[in-house]
DNA sequence: CTAAATGCAAACATTTTGCACGTCG
DNA sequence: CGACGTGCAAAATGTTTGCATTTAG
């Protein structure tokens, strides 16, 4: 059960406009982490300012609606929030990202603690290398 | 013992100019990632272009001299790498960089490979949330 | 002497900001 | 109606590139 777009912006007292509800369509049909360009292509609209995706999506993620990740380059992507914390797998032929759902860092954050006096909120772990497709074939 | 910057330099065939020789120092002395601006600022000469800058570490990495590792917000920094393998704590308050020694997220690349097919070359993990000197006080 | 390093200027890409107009609630 | 959303233009950043000059090996 999804729900809907429009609820999810009205909780969060954002206006439903069509163009926000279109972009958080996009946001979850996508299967990866997109740049504000990327999002605005996919749109399908015309006249979309950068800026505006831009600050529209920095609203989502103010509001917990979307997230930004990083992976490598230094351009922002965005994906849909309330997904189960999960980590990407960048891979650097094709450019393909993936998810892995397990995360087993929690240990390190009680070290951060324990070694450091650092709490830490937040974490960002990615993977860099070859997928599946760009593997060498064992034959 | 520390090798000395020339010695580094001329192992990977790089030429030997005070400005590099200054830089690696520079490198060296942080105890936290630059990026090229700062690490300008650090040299304490005249006239030096951020082009020059950039394009050294480039050469530097490409040399596996320096690593340059992403913080968060979009911006480059660079460290000296041979250190070893470590990860970064980031005050989101004071701005401080703090390393964690230690890694366990060998598992995870095991587990990238087996359910993903996706062979891991590298990872990068970093930690936000606030330093000790940022961390309420409990009296 | 020759290839590499540097400064300078300019190009690029991404992201941010100011302002006028349009629209949701 | 009033606050918020959007387009447009422009600016701010960070990074890269072309070219002429200098310098290390």
């Amino acid at each position: 059960v999804i729900e809907p777009a429009g609820d999810l912006l009205r909780e969060r007292s954002l206006r439903r406009t069509r163009r926000r509800l279109r972009m958080i369509e996009v946001l979850r049909a996508a299967r990866r982490p997109l740049t504000a360009r990327e999002l605005r292509e996919q749109l399908g609209e015309r006249n979309v300012d950068l800026a505006t995706v831009y600050r529209t999506l920095e609203r989502f993620v103010a509001a917990s609606l979307a997230s930004r990740v990083q992976l490598g380059d230094g351009t922002a992507r965005y994906e849909m929030a309330g997904r189960s914390h999960h980590h990407h797998l960048v891979c650097t032929k094709c450019g393909a990202v993936e998810s892995l759902a397990t995360c087993q860092v929690g240990p390190l954050e009680d070290l951060a603690l324990r070694e450091h006096g650092f709490r830490v909120a937040r974490h960002s772990l990615e993977f860099f290398g070859t997928c599946q497709g760009c593997n060498p074939k064992r034959p």
